[in-house]
DNA sequence: GGGCACCCTGTGACCGGTCACAGTCCAGTC
DNA sequence: GACTGGACTGTGACCGGTCACAGGGTGCCC
């Protein structure tokens, strides 16, 4: 085995084991019809060398590598970041490994994330697709492995996971017509975001099916920075507040107790994710809760459904509301 | 190029520019001395045949795969996994990639991952080791491949990338005495966290040497919810608390707060991580920031370092004390 | 005893790159 | 005109697995 530093082989093994490497191959496999001697014999050697197969060559030969491709945004946001996680979970648990690089929006990022990955034989690929210019980037583009989109929240292609994003702002602000409220406004996340537009969409359909005044609407870019400023804008007639996530909520809070307004007692607000200090916040935060683990369970399943070339029909995931202390009826 | 659905190889570029595998392979890796119509032909065909390399050919011959492999927790903490990200950010900057997989503490878990990777040939392993278990699940095993430790906190051994959590923890019990704290209480994270052991054995050292009274220390989780448990069992007489994380600190001020007490009017109240919400909770909270980035910059500069064969100097990343609106004078 | 099936194992080609080693061609020199 | 050297390109082995196929035994039947 004199090979360098690079470990024994499967060649190795076999010399030790006095068989053929075709034999060890075989085992490794759980190929039946080994005598139970051989196999015996293989897996000694395999334990006294410390033998591990290559996966570059038996990639190399198959042509696939058991491996799902990730790609991620530049961003570490806790949403994409757990979902990404479950996959890799989910992954685990189908016998599949994951590969992760991330990319920012831009075409030319994408397609060098793709380039890398498919060069590495990848199975299929998993992309957080939050941006429509994600999306557009593809165009053109045969990647030729499956792309599963990720969090995209909007129409229920078949090759997408998502949460339902019109079905949790529709929860929000039903949840606030419900108390009372007549004055809704609501502080949008950044609008290159397709999350931001649907829950901003939704908004609009379900205040005015309402028959609500329209209210102007506030543009943040997630952070809680962006939620403290928006608390200077916000119309000084509306009773409650719809944000488009938990972070701007917590910054609006914060700027309304800031100019002495209290919440919900002047004004009711909601957030979107149920992060962790979400239940504990002052005060506790009515939210929608994404249930990020189960998005990564479904791309998985559609990832295998893909490599073994069904169809899977499509389907988003249902969010769900969470009622805490940060809403009540209005005040007058 | 009939090779079934497996795309163009280096070989059908070579046919399609008339010249040889090798000067397609000279071509990709920059080598000099190529004329440069004979490169241009070869760049033509490449973009012709939408030819990709496939790295597990290159990782197979070279023994090296240009790739960094990632062994994270099995939960999805905002702390390691930006960590893990800013690795990943790190590396493609040079020119490296990742290839993540995630573990529980058990030594098989851990072992397993690194199987994994080692089996993918990866040129080194960074892996997340918040907890002793997972370095004692390396005792005994030869990776075969530098290792690098991330986030222990602890002693600055030339092989980790990590945050001082003892001057972390020396800047918060530092800035309550500072006000004139003298009744300080510990709310530490799961001591099985070397983290949290720092941290506490830190919080004893500082109070010890400036003479205060031991308070019972309690231990939480990490959550929010077992921040809120501890503000049930705080020390009467505290006048001050330390949380091991910004998550129990706002669990505990949320049980004060159900209390009818304030903060920082009767209590003060230390976080630690720095975390998105922070800075807009009530009241904003002091914490001690960490620059999960810079840990992942460092751990790329050591697995540099390592494959190059160098062995680089211990350094701890030092945290910063962030003062905000939770901690104030005592009362009395 | 020969033939045949079945069980188990071995042989060699091949995946798509890189590496080491040879060429081939042309200009410059004696 | 033969010789040398540098610039450029080609040839074949090899990395470590898997695949297709070809054996060598043994037991059973005719």
């Amino acid at each position: 085995m004199a090979n360098g530093n690079r470990g024994p082989s499967m060649h190795d093994v076999a010399a030790r084991a006095g068989v053929s490497h075709q034999t060890v191959s075989r085992v490794l496999n759980d190929f039946p019809g080994i005598r139970p001697e051989t196999r015996d014999k293989v897996l000694e050697a395999i334990e006294e060398l410390g033998y591990r197969r290559n996966l570059a060559a038996r990639a190399l030969v198959t042509g696939r590598s058991q491996t799902i491709g990730m790609i991620g945004p530049e961003i570490p946001d806790i949403g994409p970041l757990s979902t990404l996680h479950a996959v890799e979970r989910a992954a685990r648990d189908a016998g599949l490994h994951t590969m992760m690089t991330s990319a920012d929006p831009s075409a030319a990022s994408v397609r060098d994330a793709l380039e890398f990955l498919v060069g590495r034989s990848v199975d299929a690929i998993v992309l957080v697709a939050q941006q429509r210019s994600v999306l557009e980037a593809l165009a053109g583009v045969d990647p030729r492995v499956p792309v599963i989109h990720l969090l995209t929240g909007g129409e229920p292609a078949g090759s997408a996971a998502s949460i339902d994003q019109r079905a949790g702002a529709r929860f929000a602000v039903d949840h606030l017509i419900g108390l009372g409220h007549t004055r809704i406004q609501h502080v949008a996340g950044p609008l290159t975001y397709i999350e931001a537009q649907l829950r901003r969409d939704e908004f609009r359909s379900a205040t005015a099916e309402a028959g609500l005044p329209e209210l102007e609407i506030l543009e943040g870019d997630w952070t809680t920075d962006s939620g403290f400023a928006a608390g200077a804008r916000l119309d000084p007639s509306a009773t409650a507040v719809f944000c488009a996530n938990d972070d701007m909520a917590f910054g609006l809070i914060h700027a309304l107790a800031t100019a002495g307004r209290s919440v919900p007692g002047d004004l009711s607000v909601v957030g979107y994710d149920d992060t962790a200090t979400s239940r504990h916040s002052l005060p506790p935060l009515t939210t929608v809760r994404q249930d990020f683990e189960a998005v990564g369970r479904r791309a998985v399943e559609l990832v295998v459904a893909h490599v073994a070339g069904e169809s899977p029909a499509a389907q988003l995931i249902a969010p769900e509301l969470v009622v805490r202390a940060s809403t009540a009826a209005p005040s007058s």
